[in-house]
DNA sequence: ATGTCC
């Protein structure tokens, strides 16, 4: 177990663990967290498997993870690993078994206190018209043609389809689209879980919500973004549902042998990976781009049909009012070959997120032209009563992190900590009586997700601005929460 | 996260 006494403190909110701590470490490991987070962060095996992840072939600069650090499969959630092409390592416990696990933001250009007389009839209406729940499939089904369309190219099918707006791929990252994708690399049971569940939320963290923006922290950028306060926005945080996580499945189990066959050696079997540039990493690397474009246009039509419910529910003056764009869409799952300054040359790296968000700054040419000057949106959910924020990304986080920034507040307790310690009707009545309409499939699965289950968002967001990660844009706070 | 064990 690492301790208190083996990391060394770089700043007040940065702190290392040395190559010396362990033989096999290739690089050190560096979190971004208060002293007080990293209590809590070393009573778990959150750290130890960040050290872990130090140890991947071909890993440049640090094993890094993000101040809402926890536990994973294999690597921590909250991960930033970076492995140099073409020799390094891709590995799929990196990314996770919800592939383009992601967050999109709409803003509604309509004031959140004109939609409080509505808001019993419009999360009615979203919570039948947006199946959610663990195995819930929704009202499309896909011949296996149309699946290998949506695989191929995500968000755009969806826009093709009529699903969206033309400007919507505009404001997603990679505009909705990894472009390395082949629906021939998944396995004929990854495909059928995929065929149902388009336009569906799912289960666990995911939502979608209704929420008032609170405050402005940055006047330029929140006006770059669209964000006014006062003004209701949606977001929507689901991923690539049975498809993705049977992909990560498949990897997990391929890899096995792959590490053999390598000779990689790994301190935990859970980091199963491959040199990229192998068989077996290149066949991950082309199912994961697809399972990233599912999740893509998994919420390009969960957009559309929230858009046809604010049309279709809402009286016509509201309704006339409303206009419901993209903000951004973010994916916190996943790994992207990019190229980034390693030591002042040039390097094409796999970098994985794992529970970590893009966070690039306006030195970066992948952003839109509308947010070139302040940098990419950051989109970071909370919990379900004291809500989300919404960060800028930063050129600092470029030399720092690989462009990344922390993707949420991280949990606190376990679920099953959370399902002793929080009743699910208890919790909604309480959020009811502080005019938060809920809409859930499952009390249990409400009682997870508790706010006290997770971190404090203001602590995690604190030490993101003032490591310069992401700088605060803007809060909101929920008026009507779905949970699946 | 997940047809929460093919």
């Amino acid at each position: 177990m690492v301790t208190r006494a083996d990391l060394r403190q770089l700043s007040p909110f940065e702190w290392e663990v040395p190559v010396g701590y362990r033989a096999d470490m290739l690089v050190p490991a560096r979190v971004y967290m208060s002293e007080e987070m990293l209590g809590a962060a070393l009573e778990d095996r959150a750290m130890e498997q960040l050290v872990n992840t130090a140890t991947l072939p071909g890993i440049v600069g640090h094993a890094l993870a993000m101040p809402d650090m926890h536990m994973g499969y294999g690597f921590p959630i909250g991960g930033v690993v970076a492995t140099a092409l073409p020799d390094g390592v891709i590995s799929p416990g990196g990314v996770g078994y919800d592939i383009n696990c992601g967050v999109r933001l709409l803003r509604t250009g309509i004031e959140a206190d004109a939609l409080l007389p509505h808001m019993d009839r419009l999360m009615t209406a979203l919570f039948s018209r947006v199946a959610s729940g663990v195995g819930a499939s929704g009202a499309l089904r896909l011949s296996p043609g149309q699946l290998d369309a949506v695989l191929h190219e995500g968000a755009g099918w969806a826009v093709a389809q009529g699903h969206g707006l033309a400007n919507d791929l505009e404001f997603a990252e990679d505009n909705g689209r990894l472009a390395e994708a082949d629906g021939g690399a998944l396995s004929p049971r990854a495909r059928e879980r995929g065929r149902g569940q388009l336009g569906t939320l799912g289960s666990g963290n995911h939502f979608l919500e209704i929420d008032r923006v609170v405050q402005v922290h940055d006047q330029a950028a929140a006006q770059a973004y669209g964000l006014t306060v006062g003004e209701a926005v949606v977001w929507i945080h689901c991923g690539s549902r049975g498809l993705g996580h049977q992909v990560c499945t498949d990897a997990v189990r391929e890899m096995q042998s792959a590490v053999r066959r390598y000779g990689i050696d790994i301190p935990d079997r859970e980091l199963v990976c491959a040199p990229y540039g192998s068989e077996e990493a290149q066949r991950y690397y082309r199912a994961m781009c697809a399972a990233a474009n599912y999740a893509w246009a998994n919420r390009q039509v969960i957009t559309h049909i929230v858009r046809q419910v604010f049309e279709d529910e809402l009286p016509a003056e509201e309704s006339r009012r409303c206009r419901l764009d993209l903000v951004y869409d973010v994916c916190h799952n996943i790994a992207k070959v990019e190229e980034h300054d390693v030591g002042g040359r040039l390097q094409r790296l796999c970098v994985h997120r794992k529970g970590a968000t893009r966070a690039f700054g306006p030195s970066r040419p992948e952003l839109p032209e509308r947010y070139g000057r302040i940098g990419q949106p950051v989109l970071i959910p909370g919990n379900m009563e004291d809500g989300s924020y919404v960060l800028a990304g930063t050129d600092l986080a470029l030399e720092r992190t690989f462009g990344s920034s922390c993707h949420g507040a991280g949990r606190a307790l376990s679920r099953k900590q959370a399902r002793r310690e929080v009743e699910g009707g208890a919790l909604r009545d309480h959020l009811e009586r502080s005019s938060i309409v809920v809409r859930t499939d499952s009390l249990g699965g409400l009682a997870e997700e508790a706010p006290q289950a997770y971190k404090d968002l203001d602590l995690v967001v604190e030490v993101t601005h003032a490591s310069g990660l992401a700088t605060r844009v803007a809060k909101t706070t929920p008026m009507g929460v779905i949970k699946g």
